[in-house]
RNA sequence: GGCGAGUUGGCGGAGUGGUUACGCAGCGGAUUGCAAAUCCGUGUAUGGGGGUUCGAUUCCCCCACUCGCCUCCA
């Protein structure tokens, strides 16, 4: 078995991952807020996880790990959203819940085995905001119920930083009715038009951190293996759970291994409404770029460091894809040919593949890697290709081995006969030696974006990506 | 101001205390009627300054610059 070794945030070292029960490796992942179709950054995470998700599952067993992600469906972006449109709670976190599930999954990413709504962990929340009044770390005033940070004298230690540091910075919001600066609300009250459950404390509602807790104590116990997220979670959201998990649960440690992932760029710049570069995974899906492709250029950059999104590396991500994807074709790859690989005992994973994944799930090296073996000439030779691109979810059906939204399939009847016509008269032309018309043809077929390949005498065709149909309209 | 991450060839992007992966682009060649596709080959890099060491891109210190968080944004 390969040793996983994985970048604890806690420690800012490099560590053995050893699960606390390797029967039941457990993950808890931090999922959306449901208030709006996820975009691109939030996509990060899931195929971050998602490759890990599946590294365990590898080295474990898939019966023996479990995976959490949440959805947060209490939130007062949510009540904004509902207020500006005059539609149900419900109705949105219900829509936009459904969205996410779709988008990630047109990412090829595995569906964790809970994805627990907020919601429904009500009573879980209210029961450890008792406890820790009950145990000093928290108290009731003004309908609210905060956290009291001076009662944890580790608060601050995951991301580096000490209470002084903080009230330093300033920016805390200074409430009436906190103790201290930095305390953090775990519950505050509702009124008629906001979404409110009834506690000890009166009619209200959740604080943002304590859901978190709450839902990865309920499903995975007082202390799991890995939690992981956005690094822009760090602080205050992870450092709010750990002090009111520890303050919960004193004799557990919450997470051995804490990973964060790094922020997106879009063309170098931070993704933003206001600078026009902002975007949700629909839209590029949208505009037909394929899942596969997106989850490649997410893969070719390593999870600890920023990532760009540009086209540049878009269309290399596609290129490339497609290269492989051919190549397995031509060696015959189909869901028969794969299933009599498995039955063999021949289905085996590349070791420097799953030596890069285990390596702080270097994903760049693994690409790396599949370059070369792509460069086989059998297809024994390319099982270590074929075997790694499903198992990071490249490739999802042996069957069809083309990206998943490339636009060939969409084709009028009419274009198939008509390229085949025009490729028979140039073959005519060329066995007439008349150049000028072949080269004309070509350029035809040039315009409209048919890539042609001429291997030793059999022409074959593809629409490539800048297939543009009205070229052709003319020779039907 | 506090905390953290980072700086590798034209671009993207890894590993490594001692010959610096890999991809794209470029260049040369094979192939081709000429091309495309494919195949083969190939040049170019470790921000600056100190230190440790026989030897530093890698370890330590300082500086510069970039990015993120500290504003319920993954």
């Amino acid at each position: 078995m390969t040793e996983i070794r994985l970048h604890n945030t806690k420690t800012r070292t490099r560590e053995v991952f050893t699960p606390l029960d390797p029967e039941n490796v457990r993950m808890y992942v931090c999922g959306p807020t449901v208030y709006d179709r996820a975009h691109m950054g939030n996509a990060r995470p899931a195929i971050v996880f998602d490759v890990l998700y599946r590294l365990l599952r590898h080295t474990y067993g898939a019966d023996h790990v479990t995976y959490v992600r949440n959805i947060t469906d209490v939130d007062d972006k949510i009540n904004a959203r509902a207020a500006e449109t005059g539609r149900s709670i419900r109705e949105i976190t219900d829509e936009t819940a459904a969205w996410y599930i779709e988008d990630m999954a047109a990412l090829g990413n595995l569906t964790p085995d809970h994805s627990p709504r907020a919601t429904e962990y009500i009573a879980q929340m209210v029961t450890m905001i008792e406890g820790l009044i009950a145990s000093g770390n928290a108290y009731a005033a003004d309908g609210h119920v905060l956290f009291s940070v001076a009662s944890y004298p580790e608060y601050g230690a995951l991301s580096g930083r000490t209470v002084d540091d903080m009230i330093a910075g300033a920016r805390v919001e200074v409430a009436p009715y906190k103790r201290d600066p930095m305390d953090f609300v775990l519950w505050k009250p509702s009124d008629d038009g906001q979404p409110g459950w009834d506690s000890p404390w009166g009619t209200g509602r959740p604080g943002w951190h304590i859901e978190c807790s709450a839902m990865a104590g309920a499903l995975l116990g007082e202390s799991f293996d890995i939690h992981g997220g956005g690094n822009d979670l760090m602080f205050p959201h992870h450092e709010n759970e750990i002090a009111q998990s520890a303050c919960a649960h004193p004799e557990h440690e919450m997470a051995q291994i804490w990973l964060h992932n790094e922020m997106l760029l879009v063309e170098g710049r931070k993704m933003s409404k206001s600078l026009g570069n902002f975007f949700t995974v629909r839209d590029l899906l949208d505009q037909g770029v394929p899942g596969e492709v997106i989850r490649f250029v997410f893969l070719s950059t390593h999870y600890r460091k920023p990532m760009d999104w540009t086209e540049d590396k878009r269309r290399e991500a596609e290129a490339t894809l497609t290269g492989w994807l051919s190549v397995l074709r031509k060696h015959g790859y189909s869901p028969g040919m794969v299933a009599k690989l498995k039955a063999s005992g021949d289905w085996t994973a590349d070791h420097e593949v799953i030596g890069n994944l285990s390596s702080d799930m270097n994903t760049p090296g693994v690409m790396a890697r599949l370059h070369l073996l792509s460069k086989a000439k059998t297809a024994y030779g390319l099982v270590g290709l074929a075997y790694a691109l499903e198992m990071l979810g490249l490739v999802r059906d042996w069957d069809v081995l083309e990206l998943s939204t490339s636009q060939g399939d969409a084709l009028p009847d009419w274009v198939g006969p008509v390229v085949d016509d025009i490729l028979v008269q140039r073959q005519k032309a060329r066995e007439a030696k008349d150049w000028a018309e072949a080269d004309r043809l070509r350029e035809v077929l040039n315009a409209s974006g048919v890539q042609v390949a001429d291997v030793k005498g059999a022409v074959t065709w593809v629409p490539g990506p800048n297939f543009d149909i009205a070229q052709l309209e003319s020779f039907k």
